[in-house]
DNA sequence: TTAATACATCCGTATATCCGGATTGAAAAC
DNA sequence: GTTTTCAATCCGGATATACGGATGTATTAA
């Protein structure tokens, strides 16, 4: 019989298994970024960033919103005890590291999207 | 430049990116467990229990000892935080999970190892 | 309606991971 | 020593993921 609790608990840290989306999730930590930024910070070509993105938002983990044309990810607020504490922990984690360090620097220092 | 704590971060939720291996994490919850029961409870093929019960311990999650000629495994004291509050996490969700609530009955019902 | 922009999805290719039988290594019994 | 047992590693093949250019879909502006 299939255990879709289990299928659910593996695919959380099948997203959270790649640094390109553990950057990501650092990115979003203090608010909601659009697509365009997250391909400019991280330096990756459109259908990357845009795959990683499905990834973390089917995980559950990500929430979108469409402006216009522009679309902004954001944490997706939780109710699964399981991801709440992973991510409560990926929150102090993640920040420590170099490479989010370096990206986060780029995105405070650009304040208007796709420029 | 090379990340290496962004490396061991991405190794950690590889490792934890499998459902054998989270089984494999449940049924040592409660203390050592030897490679022939792990065998035995997961039906699997002695190569497979050994190459996941490799990728706990490269993780850092999981500790091996040897007593004759078995070697008992158990979960590794933890000083990085990180690892630390995901282990806290799965010490309370793996229990809830079907299948692993399936292995566990397995694990008790039997006292001797490699029978 | 047409053109332009932002993003998602498709496609073929490359890389990584998984699998289980076979082999090797280490320890115990003889 | 030899044999037996348990477990790690090796090997080839299968499956899954990742990649980025090309194409498709919305939305906005002209």
């Amino acid at each position: 019989m299939k255990d879709t609790a289990m299928e659910m608990t593996t695919e959380l840290f099948k997203a959270l298994a790649h640094d390109t989306r553990l950057r990501i999730l650092c990115l979003l930590l203090d608010g909601e970024v659009c697509v365009c930024q997250i391909m400019a910070i991280l330096q990756l070509p459109q259908s990357t960033a845009s795959r990683h993105l499905a990834v973390l938002k089917n995980a559950g983990l990500l929430e979108d919103r469409r402006d216009g044309v522009w679309i902004y990810y954001s944490l997706a607020g939780q109710t699964q005890p399981l991801v709440e504490q992973v991510m409560g922990a990926l929150r102090s984690h993640l920040p420590t590291l170099g490479t989010c360090l370096e990206d986060r620097q780029r995105l405070t220092s650009r304040c208007s999207p796709c420029d």
